[in-house]
DNA sequence: CGTCTTTGACCGGCGC
DNA sequence: GCGCCGGTCAAAGACG
């Protein structure tokens, strides 16, 4: 019924492929109801999303991905898979040499977003709370992207982190993280939080796309011959694409909670995708310690501002 | 008429 | 053991 960016009655979003609804809910703390949806580009497919409008920015979408696609994909989405995986290789390199991430707010290494899409290695978020520490947070496999003048921030949670970076256990770190909503919503003026200039924006955290076999599959490397230059216009680009979004804060700190507040003994609902991100991140996988169904499941989230043209999410 | 959405019911996991 | 909650199923209705 809505859809999240354009199109038609079986809601397809920009990444290629196309959901079928199966389920609606209202989810305990949010007043607005979780979508579910099926992927249904085969019927084989075990891809399941939730969609569920953030509870401190109704309107902000969240997207919750789970499961690997069993199937090609559509020229869409093997357009941006294909982007996906050069890009993060590309970071995937400089990521190797262990640069630090900006002080600020987010590290984004790139190229040209004018394409449309570039997908990062990664992204790092820098809580500063004075006086203790700053809290550093990373999202392996990330992406920002400019789809239709809407800037995306892709977390993509659904992959393992290459066994060559010594990531910080990024999730684990997110029970640093405020999580009440009162924190979050209130976050706009705490130092530990972006600021954001208003404007038509399109943030995403994570994506399905690294799912895909094909991408697996696909060769990780992309001659980049200048990654310095590449790096210091994505981390502009990047840093402009998400300070472009009034609600990132609200929307970043509700999402974290959901997805991993479990490890502060928020709600529970997140605690599948949670666990096996934050197994991901510390570099084991977590079949030892879920069953064969969780095993199948790995997160990614998604976060969707406003947009013009995109039709109401689940109805409230 | 086929496909998709809606929505109430059902089921399983988890905490108390 | 019970109740709560999230996730899924499936029948009915809507739409093209």
């Amino acid at each position: 019924m809505y859809e999240i960016v354009g199109l038609g009655k079986c809601t397809q979003m920009n990444d290629g492929c196309q959901w079928r609804k199966y389920g609606q809910k209202i989810a305990k703390g949010n007043p607005c109801p979780r979508a579910y949806y099926r992927c249904t580009l085969s019927p084989t497919c075990p891809v399941r999303k939730q969609v569920q409008r953030c509870s401190d920015d109704m309107s902000i979408l969240i997207t919750t991905y789970e499961g690997n696609h069993n199937h090609p994909l559509p020229l869409s989405a093997t357009a941006m898979a294909s982007t996906t995986s050069a890009a993060a290789s590309m970071l995937h390199s400089q990521s190797s040499t262990s640069q630090p991430a900006l002080p600020t707010s987010l590290t984004a290494p790139t190229a040209s977003l004018s394409t449309s899409t570039t997908h990062l290695h990664a992204l790092s978020f820098n809580f500063s709370q004075n006086p203790t520490p700053s809290h550093h947070y990373h999202f392996p496999n990330s992406s920002i992207s400019t789809l239709n003048s809407h800037p995306t921030v892709t977390l993509d949670l659904t992959a393992p982190p290459p066994p060559h970076n010594n990531y910080p256990s990024y999730f684990s770190r997110f029970s640093n993280l405020p999580t009440s909503s009162s924190s979050s919503s209130s976050s706009s003026s705490s130092s530990s939080c972006l600021h954001w200039k208003k404007t038509s924006s399109h943030l995403t955290f994570g994506g399905p796309l690294n799912n895909y076999p094909a991408i697996r599959q696909s060769p990780p490397y992309m001659q980049i011959t200048n990654h310095q230059a590449l790096s210091e216009t994505l981390t502009a680009a990047a840093t402009k694409a998400i300070t472009s979004n009034p609600s990132f804060c609200s929307a970043l700190a509700a999402a974290l909670t959901s997805f991993v507040g479990n490890n502060g003994g928020g709600g529970g609902t997140a605690s599948e995708l949670g666990f096996a991100s934050s197994s991901y991140l510390q570099g084991k996988q977590p079949s030892s310690m879920v069953n064969p169904h969780q095993q199948q499941k790995q997160g990614s989230l998604l976060l969707f501002p406003p947009s013009n043209t995109a039709s109401d999410p689940p109805a409230d």
